[in-house]
RNA sequence: CCAGCGGGAGCCGGGCGGUUAGGCAACAGUCUGUAAAACUGUCGUAGGUUGGUUCAACUCCAACCCGCUGGA
C-alpha cells in the first residue's frame, strides 16, 4: 500500500513550487498546494499563484473569494486529497507556505476542530472588550487561563475561540479523540526550504514590483465586480494594502500608468504590500524552524537542489 | 542680503521645563476552525552645533550651520 507523503515547504519567495515540480516529474507525483490563499479562485497575482504545466496541482482555486475557509476545512479536503493521489499509486507532494495548514494534516494533535464556530457567540464578542473575554474566560476555567501566554491574553479572535470551545464541546472532544490521528501510519518526509531574510526581501521586492506590471490592479478591478472588500478572500494581506487606491478612486484611477512608473499615492501602498509580505516570511520561516523537525535547506547554498533530491531518493526508495 | 518656517533613533512624526509619545521598518517569538490572520517581546534616553537661563532643557534665550518658502 502507497503511504508516502512528500512535504515542500517553506516561506515565500523560496521557490517551493519550481522544485516541487522537478521532484513530481521524477517520482510521479501530484502536488497538493498547502496555501491558505492560493484555494481562491481568481485570485491568482496578488497569491503569487503559479500554474505549472504538466503536473497536477490540486487545492488551488476551490472556492470563490465570497466564501469562509480554514484550517479544519482544510484538513478535511487535504487529507481527502492525499489519500486519493495515493491510491492511484502517485506520490502526493505537499507543497506551501501555511505552517498552520500542513502542520493540521501531518500533527495529530489538533483534536478540536470537530467543534464548530458558533456564529451568535462571535457576532456577541465582537462587541466585547478582550478585558471582558479575559474575565470570561477566566471565570470558566481558571487554571487554563493563568497558563495562557503573553500574546494569548491579549489575542480577542484567540479568546473568542478558547471561549467556544470550552462552552459548547466539553463532551464533543471526548467522543473526538478516536479521529484524530488523521495522518498516522503515513510515511512522511518534510523538507523545509529556507534562506537568509535579506536576500527573501529582494526576491519579494522584486516579485510584488513585477505582480504590479503583469497587472494586478486589472485583476483586483475584476474581483471588485463580484465582490466585496469586506469578504473573507478579499481579506489577504495584498488585497487590502491596495485597497486606498480604489477607495478613493475619484482622484486617483485617472492617473495614467506609464509603463514602470508608479503613481506616487500607489508606490507607497505597494511598498505596504511588500513589507506585508516580509513579515510573512519572517513567520513563516518562524513557524517551521521552530514547530518543525524538517529537514532544512538553504537555497542560497550551492547544489542545494541536489542535495534534496539525494535525501528525497534515499527516502523513496527504501522499502 | 532680509523675513518666515523647520532640523528628533533606519524612516515618518505629535507633545512637553522634570515620569514611555506614537506609527512604520528591523529583529525574536506565540500558534488546536480568520494563520498571507491575530497577538507578544526587543529596538537599552534620540532630539543640527556651540553657548546661556534654570535645581532641571528635546522643550526657553542667543549665535552659528543646514534645508524649504517668500521678498530684495
Amino acid at each position: 500500500m502507497f503511504n508516502k507523503l512528500l512535504i515542500i515547504s517553506g516561506p515565500t519567495a523560496t521557490g517551493k513550487t519550481d522544485l516541487a515540480v522537478k521532484l513530481a516529474k521524477k517520482y510521479n507525483g501530484e502536488l497538493v498546494s498547502g496555501d491558505s490563499c492560493q484555494i481562491y479562485k481568481g485570485m491568482d497575482i496578488g497569491t503569487g499563484k503559479d500554474q505549472p504545466n504538466g503536473t497536477p496541482i490540486h487545492l488551488i482555486d476551490i472556492i470563490t473569494p465570497d466564501k469562509k475557509f480554514s484550517v479544519a476545512d482544510f484538513q478535511k479536503i487535504g487529507l481527502k486529497t492525499i489519500k486519493e493521489i495515493q491510491s492511484r499509486g502517485k506520490l502526493p507532494i505537499l507543497v506551501g507556505c501555511s505552517g498552520f495548514y500542513i502542520d493540521s494534516l501531518i500533527n495529530p494533535h489538533y483534536n478540536t476542530f470537530s467543534i464548530k464556530p458558533n456564529k451568535f457567540l462571535r457576532f456577541i464578542f465582537k462587541y466585547f472588550s478582550l478585558n471582558t473575554l479575559q474575565k470570561i474566560y477566566k471565570y470558566l476555567d481558571k487554571d487554563e487561563f493563568s497558563k495562557l501566554n503573553h500574546s494569548d491574553v491579549n489575542n480577542h479572535y484567540r479568546l473568542t475561540r478558547k471561549i467556544e470551545i470550552k462552552l459548547f464541546s466539553r463532551k464533543k472532544v471526548a467522543l473526538f479523540k478516536g479521529d484524530v490521528r488523521r495522518t498516522e501510519g503515513f510515511n512522511i518526509l518534510h523538507i523545509s526550504l529556507t534562506a537568509p531574510l535579506e536576500i527573501l526581501y529582494q526576491r519579494i521586492d522584486a516579485r510584488v514590483n513585477k505582480r504590479m506590471e503583469i497587472g494586478f490592479l486589472d485583476e483586483i478591478r475584476r474581483l471588485l465586480k463580484k465582490y466585496k472588500w469586506t469578504d473573507p478572500g478579499m481579506q489577504i494581506a495584498a488585497y487590502q494594502c491596495l485597497r486606498p487606491y480604489f477607495e478613493n478612486n475619484k482622484k486617483v484611477i485617472k492617473i495614467p500608468l506609464h509603463q514602470g512608473e508608479l503613481p506616487e499615492g500607489l508606490r507607497g501602498l505597494v511598498k505596504l504590500w511588500s513589507y506585508a509580505e516580509h513579515s510573512d516570511a519572517r513567520r513563516q520561516t518562524c513557524w517551521f524552524k521552530t514547530k518543525t523537525n524538517a529537514f532544512f535547506f538553504d537555497i542560497t547554498k550551492n547544489k542545494f537542489q541536489e542535495n534534496i533530491f539525494r535525501h528525497v531518493d534515499k527516502w523513496y526508495n527504501k522499502l
